[in-house]
DNA sequence: AGTATGGTATGATTTGGTTCGTACGAAAAC
DNA sequence: GTTTTCGTACGAACCAAATCATACCATACT
């Protein structure tokens, strides 16, 4: 009986762990996955090349080395059945946006989205259509 | 008249390094500012044991370390008059947050405040009371 | 066949940030 | 006056992330 429960507590910790690495992109790894959030699986020469044109310039190889790693760490899944392999991001991107946001909501403002709107719209560089779209969005949700 | 110019561009160069190290706090050098902008300024001990009991075990000198980093960037500054020197932030809260939330932004949602605005209003952990706050603040934002 | 081209694998190195141990000086307590 | 306590200074080690050079394999072109 032993052996029964600590297979399951094992395989629960290693669940934790896998989860934990797969929801931790750096910056670097961020691109990356945005990349591959907008465009669908791809291989890593259109990744870097979508870099290079969009951000800034890096070397074939290093983006090769860090989609490999996010490949080891479950954030992307690859198919190797071609000679090019297809990498594919293994983490639903509105989750994962939601997990960096919260994050960042807490350790800038104490978890207050309000002061974070205040931020925001106190901003100049907010105009005038974005807020219309956010009342647009504040409506909607007195509906439900 | 060569030399003025170079000198000129040299200050110029000067000048937007100091920016650019001022206003890009590490997360580590975030937590130390936000306890000085919250507790106005203080010495090391102060701001340590803050940390400590606030966020997580720190020694004495890697706090001390950091924030004698963070005066060389010019990110505080330094009361050296007394012997427990005393520690300011040199940067303006707002604006300091400001910067980070817009790049924030740009790198998550590509500058859409309204995408950001929806991740956070369909996050469960939004009370209701925060929704109430928000749109309080927009109607506010009309009245002007 | 031979060469150019385009791909993966991987170890070494660099970089940036953080942590800590140790040294040392001033002031307070004894 | 000596010892303890509280402070700063600073080099060294550590760690994770990122970069790159090199090696090697497959495919396409001539």
């Amino acid at each position: 009986m032993i052996w029964f429960v600590r297979k399951l507590s094992y395989l629960w910790f290693m669940k934790e762990m896998n989860d934990d690495k797969k929801m931790d992109p750096t910056k670097s790894e961020l691109e990356i996955l945005q990349v591959l959030w907008q465009h669908g699986p791809n291989t890593v020469r259109f990744v870097n090349d979508t870099l290079n044109e969009q951000k800034r310039a890096v070397q074939y190889t290093s983006t090769l080395k860090l989609m490999q790693i996010m490949a080891e760490k479950k954030m992307l899944t690859r198919d190797e059945s071609s000679m090019k392999h297809i990498y594919a991001p293994a983490v639903e991107e509105q989750q994962t946006k939601g997990i960096l946001l919260e994050r960042f909501v807490d350790s800038m403002y104490n978890g207050s989205a309000s002061s974070l709107m205040m931020q925001l719209l106190g901003n100049k560089k907010t105009s005038k259509k974005e807020l219309a779209a956010i009342k647009e969005l504040l409506n909607q949700l007195d509906k439900k």
